[in-house]
DNA sequence: TTGAAAGCGCTACCAA
DNA sequence: TTGGTAGCGCTTTCAA
């Protein structure tokens, strides 16, 4: 024992400081603080904000922003939720709707939801505690799980309670939605390359059950057809949403000798690229023995070789339209079409006709 | 007019529920039905227990977390802050440490501070008004922008108040470090690259005011010095730490014919990727032409061609133990050393000694 | 222009 | 085991 005492010196705060602190520091009501801080300050004398700013910067205020959501009723945040981050296109997304958020001053919180309907729909229940002012929903909507109901009563909840919602991609719900024209880029696609002189197909999709996943492959067939004949049907694969997916699927068909397939059209980027892998696995040339295709544009794509066809999709540019959609609090199921466009590289060269 | 009344229905609820409203449901007060829901509910009886939570199911309740965290003092959310979540090295760091919070049942705020360390300081300040239980740091230090001081102190006053911090690989400031090692698996990548025959290099590096570059280079150094005599000191080049920035170094490198170079480490994958797509577009070949080698060892290190030799950081790891270190409450300055590993792929064959 | 006071929705103490 | 009550830190009437 020193003698030394243990009470706290005048200018020990272990505690953050309060605006109660700032007040009394500044010598006004905490009212008057909080009006110099953030009201409408147009009602407070100069000099007092000045007081009040120069006593929050001494004591390092900090407002709580907990209490001030309870007290305003209203945070500050959006809420992103996403199947996997370690994605490039939802990363994508994701950096879009942070450039959106952070120029509304809006923070904003992510979840992931591992592609799972069920975590999905969890996950927007313990948003709604966290009354955000916009949930952005960018996974792909899966049918079929007897979620969907669930979810939009989950959503419309939040929504009369003052909330905005918009979905990326999944045009199907009654919400506002940024939609990607992937029925008409893969249209649009399929007729290209038809005009590059393919004619035997491949598809790898995800199924009918995964929303994107369909819309694509549906598209890809409308092009195909309206390409007039001598087309058959594609060969048609169904794999993961993943580039393992797409890497399990291509090599299962090099495997079988490519069943005279010219083309492999992957419903997305990743995919394509494991279907890439598996090919030169296989000891095949992409773009020689086999052409191949994908979708969104991701960012790596030129960076492949060969150079991966895709169709563009400003993956940025719709996180960020999603980020104004929720704020500028349009109608309820308005829909923001993103176009899409068809970007022709060397994983598709243009093919001689057979010798007739 | 109809004469009907514009009185809310007795099953009318605009408003979301309250606390309070599943206690007069329920018959009981409003501090039993929050010991029901959350409370150590073993001092409720039973049947209380399962009326408030009938009550609060009927009425769709969703707990207010911001009013919650203004009573407990404290939140269930953690925060990351990251340069740019379109990156793979950040993004898959960010699906590791989504997947600790989850486990945690903690909700994460992301923040992108576009690598500028004022932006940086700035979202710290933000995030301490939400008061998380974490923050996790995962943007590379640079040194000299007069801003280490104040985040330090930011930081500081942040974990004075109960909060916990966590570094991702920048282990010069007194937090708690999830370290990456990379001097050491630099290392250990130039004296791999030395015994498969190479002699002179190029780094393209991001400059020395980068740590993570900077430890990277010198470790590359320290590696080639170590292996002994005839080799050359390496041609140096610097550009900015992206994709772009490995494009554009590699290029200016093409044009100067290579100056003999005969591998290219870049210290880091994106930028590997970036030198390796200028070299193509010059005409050259990575892996025959000219070596090329990164650092990271993304996932799309294995769909290149060539595929990409690197040094292997198992990334979603990295997350999810700083997202483990955050929680477990180290000592402050703990550091926590994640091991990495040289992973020689076709990016760079072995060479054949030239003849003599 | 200012301050007192009454909340915001929830938790936690203290008696009962 | 329960309910009353006093907060948590902030905002926002309402008077002064």
């Amino acid at each position: 024992m020193t003698g030394m005492q243990d009470k706290p010196q005048p200018g020990d705060r272990p505690l953050p400081a309060t605006l109660r602190d700032v007040a009394r520091a500044a010598g006004v009501s905490p009212a008057t603080a909080s009006r110099a801080l953030n009201g409408s300050s147009r009602n407070v004398r100069a000099e007092n904000v000045s007081r009040v700013l120069a006593a929050a910067a001494s004591l390092d205020y900090v407002p709580h922003l907990s209490a001030q959501a309870t007290a305003k009723g209203s945070t500050r945040t959006a809420a992103l939720v996403v199947s996997g981050i370690d994605d490039p296109y939802f990363s994508s997304i994701a950096a879009g709707v942070a450039q959106g958020a952070d120029a509304a001053g809006l923070t904003v919180t992510m979840a992931v939801s591992e592609r799972s309907p069920e975590r999905e729909l969890q996950i927007v229940r313990t948003l709604r505690g966290q009354r955000p002012r916009v949930i952005i929903l960018a996974g792909s909507r899966i049918d079929g799980t007897g979620t969907r109901e669930a979810l939009i009563e989950e959503l419309d909840a939040y929504r009369t309670a003052g909330g905005s919602v918009v979905m990326v991609s999944q045009p199907d719900l009654p919400f506002g939605t940024v939609s990607i024209e992937n029925a008409e880029g893969a249209r649009q696609l399929a007729r290209a390359l038809v005009e590059r002189g393919y004619r035997r197909f491949a598809v790898i999709w995800a199924g009918e059950r995964i929303r994107t996943s369909r819309d694509r492959y549906d598209g890809f067939l409308a092009g195909l057809r309206e390409s007039g004949a001598g087309i058959g049907d594609p060969l048609v694969l169904e794999a993961a949403f993943t580039r393992a997916g797409g890497y399990a699927a291509a090599r299962d068909l090099a495997s079988r000798g490519l069943d005279g397939v010219e083309l492999v059209f992957a419903v997305n980027d990743v995919m394509a690229i494991g279907a890439m892998t598996a090919l030169r696995d296989a000891g095949l040339v992409p773009g020689e023995d086999v052409a191949v295709a994908g979708f969104d544009d991701i960012g790596s794509a030129v960076d492949l070789v060969p150079m991966l066809t895709s169709v563009s999709v400003p993956l940025h540019e719709v996180g960020l339209r999603a980020m104004e959609c929720a704020l500028s609090d349009l109608d309820a199921a308005e829909v923001v079409q993103i176009p899409t466009s068809v970007v022709l590289r060397d994983s598709t060269p243009r093919r001689m006709p057979p010798a007739p």
